[in-house]
DNA sequence: GCGCTTTACGCTGCGCGTAAGTATC
DNA sequence: GATACTTACGCGCAGCGTAAAGCGC
């Protein structure tokens, strides 16, 4: 015969109640029932758990042992059950994230004000990297997803795409290009020293495959670890560069963007997660909250 | 829906094999049930405990932080369990009892000799005290149980026989009524110096009920608080005394037992118990013996 | 005779096992 | 195509509730 949670709660109650019928009142259930498991329970046991007339009721000294530590089982186990419910409800956890910095700029603000207003007390974890740099998080379980730009080298990861972000070529307001701020194409880049941006980052294999890219593109004058150190450069005139939209339109101070076209170049910016691993119902909801956000973005 | 300790058995079999057909096999069950079990778990918690392919078994967060909880909690119940199971089958536990000198001395030590041989591992806790001390540490639930006379104020303890120990005179070996050593009468008494024993012990009362007996027994020219004493007084030929014959059997130096008849006195010695308290199982057991052991001793 | 527990009984439904289905590698 | 998990399905049985019986005061 076997032992079942019913069982020990019907052991407690009656235990407490020191009546069949009140410890059924308490369950919620019949007394019928409440006696058929603690029989059970005896027979199990092979051991008399109360000593009961219709007048009183004693626990024998066994089940003076044993009460104290189902009680505390019991108590563990409804402990441990409605932490894991308050996390599946999202009244509880944390999520870590990686993002690239023009995400982090210009996307998470309003997704992480939406997120903490519908679930005010989950802690967000956020760290800003590069593509290799979020991939790399992802990948070694640091974070519970990332957001990046898109890899080939997808092993064990998997994309979605969020948003497509157009490349421009931006150049300081009093460069030459700088006089128009429509579109342009790629060629126009060609008589103007280039500013690169190192090959460790996300942008710069997408620039080497653009077929109509002057020779400058993949020989630049000048190359520059990350974003922040090519706008500085920019600044100070020492030539163009081509970028995503988003990676620069937290800094526009003296700079100018013209979206690029002949062809159009756009990066592909998403949710990098493990594949075959599900996410925290924290961060699924955050997962599900930037797509949202995003969305109308999407449609620009 | 309600959580069963199958479902956790089956989380933590999974959980520790990564696999749910070897969780099965452990678990001595079918896989698809094992299946079913974790899926319940899953819907009850309204959370994702696995992240399963054909290929890979991986566990989420937030049952990562739940199987240490729930493998503590079910060893816990097992030791628990196994614990009472112990208790249950003798192989483990304690017995208190008390009873009078006189039973310490003949009945016990046989009676201990067969239980221990039995349930070896069982500790005994033995007292002595008079009637009035046994009952006393019955009642109070100093101990299981207790042996010794029968008593009418049985206020929530309950007496079961165990055997009639017959009165008789006891008289040094030298004295005039020691010449003869079969039966004898109550008036024989009559003529020489009466050693009583206290009101406070279980044998005066019977005393002082017999109609035969002469007037010196009820007004006695010594009283001694006990049996030792009043045997000391017996052996120092102060006079003689009515005893019943378990009490004196142990020694019996110097002394002469002749059974009183004419009407015959028995003392009942039995069983007193906490009425609808139910003994634990080696107390239970103990007083099994205990009838087994005076069997004999009563088709005497 | 009253109050409480146990027994009796019919029912629902859960859970098991077998077998077929499906997905992933 | 092999392997492992999931779904489908039928069966048995455990547990529930209602109702009747037993039992101690």
């Amino acid at each position: 015969m076997k032992i079942t949670l019913a069982q020990l709660r019907a052991f407690i109650a009656v235990s407490r109640e020191r009546s069949f019928t009140r410890a059924a009142e308490m369950l919620a259930s019949s007394q019928p029932s409440v006696s058929a498991a603690i029989q059970q329970l005896e027979t199990t046991l092979d051991l008399k758990l109360f000593d009961r007339t219709t007048k009183e009721l004693y626990l024998t000294a066994e089940s003076k042992a044993f009460l104290p530590v189902i009680e505390r089982l019991i108590a563990d186990l409804d402990t441990a059950v409605s932490d894991l419910q308050a996390i599946a409800e999202r009244r509880r956890g944390s999520v870590a994230i990686a993002v690239l910095p023009s995400v982090a700029a210009n996307i998470l603000p309003k997704t992480i004000a939406s997120f903490s207003a519908a679930y005010p007390n989950i802690r967000i974890s956020l760290r800003d990297d590069n593509t290799a740099g979020v991939w790399e998080r992802v990948r070694n379980g640091e974070v519970d997803f990332g957001v990046a730009g898109c890899r080939q080298d997808a092993e064990g990861l998997q994309f979605e795409t969020l948003l497509r972000d157009p490349f421009g070529a931006v150049m300081r307001s009093d460069h030459p290009l700088a006089s128009d701020a429509g579109p342009m194409t790629w060629d126009q880049l060609g008589e103007f020293p280039f500013i690169a941006l190192g090959a460790d980052t996300g942008i710069r294999p997408l620039l080497d495959k653009v077929p109509a890219a002057p020779p400058n593109i993949a020989a630049p004058s000048i190359e520059g670890s990350n974003i922040a150190t090519v706008l500085a450069l920019l600044k100070a005139g020492l030539g163009v560069t081509a970028l995503p939209e988003l990676a620069m339109r937290s800094d526009q101070a003296d700079l100018v963007f013209r979206t690029l076209v002949d062809p159009p170049l756009y990066r592909e910016v998403g949710l990098v997660t493990r594949s075959g691993r599900s996410l925290s119902p924290a961060a699924a909801s955050l997962a599900e909250q930037m797509r949202e956000t995003i969305k109308p973005q999407w449609l620009k």
